[in-house]
DNA sequence: CTGCAAATGAAAATTATTTTCAAAATGGAA
DNA sequence: TTCCATTTTGAAAATAATTTTCATTTGCAG
């Protein structure tokens, strides 16, 4: 509920009947009215346009436009359809799928930690070996990041198999990196594995859509995803998008974090080799 | 980073030199645009309230009141940069890397044929067999794609071997479906699968993002992604998603046309599943 | 250079919004 | 009730904003 809402309930009583009405028909159809002409409105809600002017100008505003304007910006905005229904183009499927997409990673970014996000690259830049997880869906993200980190010039391998990735964990120690994937967060094995592999001193990291899972205990850092929880996602589309993204993220950082480092590197040897010299 | 940002920026080649002005008023007085009539953005822009009204009308809106209230919905609107700089923060990479995702998106969307996507849902749900060819990127998608595609109760294999692939494409038949899965459209491997699948009487298929390319030969159904062609997109990111955008649509698109039959497919496999969880 | 197609702006046409003003409703006092 | 003052309202005029049309310009391939 917006400002404006609380605004026409306040002033509901110094209204007239038409008025009223006006208030009345722009909280039951919230949203409706910025699409709306003020010919349009006034027809709805059985009054004339000078009433609709004169409604806008208590609320504060200059005149409709303005409160058209001013709804539009709290959020009364077209809602993006995400809902696909039996009879759909294969087409409208397809702008579905990218809205559910766009939506996923709007709302990661909202919930997304960027301290944790902060924390877990600067764990990775200076990670001895780095383990990733990942079991069913999450094991081509898991892959997908070990290939990158690899490129990045980080020991990184993935383990998409439950014997390996308890094999794998106990051999991580101190100053290692073990990067748990899980939407639910709730897979037995993937749970198993992080925790050894904190038993055993490594830093562990895990990507995760669920805020309650028993993921976040051998978590030192928790990355959450967002994806959209639609009727229809029940393959982890969103999920896996989500949390490559994050992967991605975290690519880039190392990508961009190391060549600092290195360039830092270079100056310092510079100046050492300064004190050989005339 | 509203969508329209997005959608401008994806837009800017194909305008002329008025709209440009607009385009780039807009992006650099972020907000400001809502406050002011057709009249005074166009003395803003330099150019005649005419091009306010195309400009709008690019963007996909009805016209410049449209326009207005959609940018006042998305909040004033931050310009969208996927520009990754040093000292860019990891949250500030992770920003960057989900709008050069929106924006490939917005461009597939795009370029993406409504007619070749029918074609393709319509060949993929009457297959018999179905068989996905996809080498090094591309491959973990044709796998997903093949995962996908199993769960909705088809019969899909995918083939990452380029021995297995001729194999297969060999053994199709008439009412058998081939899906290759190209960025560039001209690996040897693939095209040459795709071209002995056709000759065995199997529909082709093709998802690439080259509109040039050996593959559009052999495939009868080509659907074109539009990738971002970033400094940062060495390693494919966006060009995988966009295809993946594309798997998931065709999965729906099957899944809704053999509703029954495919939801109850889901269904079983997610109770196997269960198991595997706390 | 020439002709064609795309892009543009001026002005006309349309539509939307605001103001004005007279009529209708309201409400208190005789 | 009846009267008058006040408020509220809608019709229509006035204004402003937006959209369309169309002639002109621009850019470009042949």
């Amino acid at each position: 509920m917006g400002k404006l809402s609380i605004k026409m309930k306040h002033l509901y009583p110094s209204m007239g009947k038409a008025e009223r009405q006006v208030a009345d028909w722009v909280e039951a159809n919230p949203g409706k009215i910025i699409s709306l002409s003020i010919v349009e409105l006034a027809e709805q809600c059985g009054c004339s346009e000078a009433t609709i002017v004169r409604f806008s100008k208590r609320l504060g505003m200059s005149g409709f436009q303005e409160l058209k304007i001013s709804l539009a910006a709290e959020g009364g905005g077209t809602p993006v359809s995400t809902h696909i229904v039996s009879g759909d183009s294969p087409f409208q499927i397809y702008e579905k799928v990218c809205n559910d997409m766009f939506l996923s990673l709007e709302k990661t970014k909202q919930i997304l930690s960027a301290d944790a996000l902060q924390k877990a690259s600067d764990a990775l830049c200076g990670a001895g070996k780095i383990a990733l997880f990942g079991l069913g869906n999450s094991a081509s993200i898991a892959a997908d990041g070990a290939h990158k980190f690899l490129r990045a010039g980080l020991q990184a391998v993935a383990y998409s198999d439950n014997h390996m990735q308890v094999i794998a964990a106990s051999h991580l120690k101190k100053g290692d990196v073990a990067l748990a994937i899980s939407h639910s967060g709730s897979s037995k094995d993937i749970v198993e594995a992080l925790k050894l592999a904190k038993e055993h001193g490594a830093t562990t990291i895990a990507i995760t859509n669920n805020g309650k899972s028993p993921i976040l205990k051998p978590a030192d850092i928790v990355l959450f995803t967002a994806a959209e929880e639609t009727e229809h996602n029940i393959l982890g589309l969103t999920s896996r998008l989500t949390q490559l993204s994050i992967i991605d993220a975290l690519y880039f950082s190392i990508v961009y974090t190391r060549s600092q480092e290195a360039l830092e590197s270079i100056a310092e040897t510079e100046k050492s080799l300064q004190s050989k010299k005339y």
